[in-house]
DNA sequence: TATCACAAAATGTGATCACAAAAAGAGATT
DNA sequence: AATCTCTTTTTGTGATCACATTTTGTGATA
């Protein structure tokens, strides 16, 4: 119960304890390196992070709050469970938050850029031929965070991530199961639409990448899994 | 610096001390007991509350989580501030977010949750009425929670909760400057759509209701109070 | 009066410890 | 073999302390 995988996260000069562990704690959730249900320890990941349990603590609170983790009655420390209905919501939350970022970000975004998106864009490609699928997933991330920030007031950005990270655990147990990786994505009409700066088309665009795959995985794959994660 | 008036909130028994901090503090900044740019202090808060820094500073950290706070570089924790294009994009987020949440409520509700809707507009009429600022505010977030709240999975509603945070300052403000309450709310036409299961005129109903007035405020009142706290 | 330098106080950070509750394990009983 | 009971271990909680950084306060100098 203790192997514990972190994926290994550089720790830039001046960075507090508490922030490494943070950060480190939720990539590894983000891109679904726990799996539903995965019980963690406030000493485990402190000695895993060589350090000490407070700012261990502190991280996991805080993580609580984004809904990454969950704090339950008993004081145990564990990764959500998802239903379908929950993970229904949750990609109906998506369509719904990333679609309206979208929309607020076009205005916002420069020729340089939407460049820049294309090249993610490119990447998240070469990822999936190379069959590296966490890289993939964190290219694809990339793609839609670039864009949803050009908004000078990302307000929605730390919501939408927060999304990710409750939809985190799923890609994880998709990952282990899925041994072809396709791309499937909205990706060249979203850019496409940027160009023309159609507010409406992007939105669109956005929504319907989101719908019909996740993270660049087979939205139906992902259902099927959903039966194994209960 | 340090009279900190915060809002007394019980403590219900084995409530720990690190949840009372965060509640108490949450509640404090919803309803706008703190001004943008305030800053806190770990060691002030622990006396205030009469616990100790530990449980205070993980409260803290998970306010940030959710926007209500700031860490800032230099270390100091304040409340943010808030410019009028970011006040713009939290009111479209709360529009966005809210009325997808409605309507992604509108088959749940029982004719019995919107008696108790219906219920909670009358009580906040009669705050209104009776000039009690701070309980209007929080009557008119429990009627838009309770609709919200009827989706057996609402995740959105951890989300909605964090941008009435991230207004909740400028509410402060507002009550500060605004003598006189007036009813100006899109409520009952929201009761009704309720009552026809009408999802698309709810949705319509709590977007006007949000684009009109906020929590009961004149929204025009509120902009020109942004200056005053830029 | 304004500005700079230095000392003192305040503050965030993180490790440690004692405590209570929960979980896990061991052994006996049915 | 299954269940119950009691002991041991594990684990979250919260207070405290030492340390480094920042802020504040004081006084000298221009």
């Amino acid at each position: 119960m203790k192997p514990l995988v972190l994926p290994p996260l550089a720790r830039p000069d001046g960075m507090t304890t508490h922030d490494y562990a943070f950060n480190r704690l939720r990539q590894a959730i983000m891109v679904g390196a726990f799996r539903p249900g995965t019980s963690v320890t406030i000493r485990g990941l402190a000695e895993a992070l060589e350090s000490s349990p407070t700012p261990v603590r502190e991280a996991l609170r805080q993580l609580t709050s984004i809904g990454a983790l969950q704090f339950l009655e008993n004081r145990r420390i564990v990764v959500p469970h998802i239903t379908p209905a929950r993970f229904e919501e949750l990609i109906l939350l998506r369509i719904a938050l990333e679609s309206h970022a979208a929309r607020r970000a076009v205005a916002h975004l420069s020729e340089r850029q939407i460049e820049k998106i294309t090249a993610i864009d490119d990447s998240i490609e070469t990822e999936i031929r190379k069959g590296n699928k966490v890289a993939a997933l964190i290219a694809n991330q990339a793609f839609h965070r670039m864009i949803y920030s050009a908004n000078p007031d990302p307000v929605a950005m730390p919501l939408i991530e927060s999304v990710w990270l409750q939809l985190g655990p799923i890609l994880g147990i998709a990952m282990e199961h899925v041994t072809e990786l396709y791309v499937v994505d909205r990706h060249r009409e979203a850019i496409d639409a940027l160009r023309r700066r159609d507010e409406e088309a992007v939105a669109d665009a956005i929504a319907a990448d989101i719908r019909e795959g996740i993270g660049g995985f087979d939205q139906q794959a992902v259902a099927r899994l959903l039966r194994l994660a209960a």
